[in-house]
DNA sequence: GACATTATACGATAGATATCGTACATTGAC
DNA sequence: GTCAATGTACGATATCTATCGTATAATGTC
């Protein structure tokens, strides 16, 4: 029995989330590291949150070395999808149209990710074109 | 000299900021009437966040009456932008491609909406083709 | 003016987060 | 085997939220 509880991640826990889906399974220390960009921290808060996240089932732990690898539990899609979806319920009323025009006022979509919306909205009014309201 | 701190309302008072979004300024017991929906909780639960909210600038009251008249300080339309900024950067590295698409996918958006999107959609890329990176 | 009603104000509490210091364990070098 | 280096474990703390109970103030009715 599996039980899916949808935890939202907070703010600092997104952040190394974000350094797991691009490096893969890492070490604290590596974690650490990379997510010492903007702002620094302990080395031990890193630690501690991600003991907190696996005790949460955000990721998942290797504890078969001395320095125990850090996994994501979700791929980025997933957990982004949520995410959305709850910002989505929390502050637009469910609908996504007026989520979907402040994103893309923010006018750094590439081409190429302009051209996939476009593409993704095609399929979209075509199968409501199609199915008209059952 | 103002202070823009950009605060981000929690759950809780995006459930009250949503209410006063729909009806404008209103008492206390409006909004925790409206608010009573989906999650009830006590009347002073409801009093004690539209007072933290007063205190942190997101709401204004107007006290001249015996019961306090609340109004939202921000439009939905800022507040919703800066949201959806937020989870794009926290979540989403700062590109929106990704974002709208987990929205699209969402499959919720009605006819117009979709007509809305498309139309923005166009604007974009025509000033992308006209622009083409200065 | 007394009283019931309805407000607001003000702690108090429980839980979650983020942060760190310190203690303890493991390992590799010598 | 000892020791320094490097890990993890764990407790402490400060802050923030959400929640409510209780105290106090204002108002309307009689």
């Amino acid at each position: 029995m599996e039980r899916k509880p949808a935890i939202r991640p907070t703010a600092a826990e997104l952040t190394l989330l974000r350094v797991l889906w691009e490096r893969g399974p890492s070490t604290v220390r590596e974690i650490h590291q990379a997510a010492s960009g903007a702002k620094a921290t302990g080395y031990t808060t890193t630690l501690k949150i991600l003991q907190n996240m696996a005790d949460k089932g955000l990721v998942r732990r290797d504890k078969s070395r001395r320095s125990h690898v850090y996994e994501a539990a979700r791929q980025a899609e997933h957990t982004q999808r949520q995410l959305v979806r709850d910002l989505l319920h929390r502050a637009f009323g469910g609908s996504p149209g007026k989520l979907v025009v402040q994103a893309l006022s923010e006018k750094k979509a590439s081409p190429d990710e302009l051209a996939e919306i476009r593409n993704l909205l095609d399929k979209l009014e075509a199968r409501q074109g199609k199915t008209r309201m059952p």
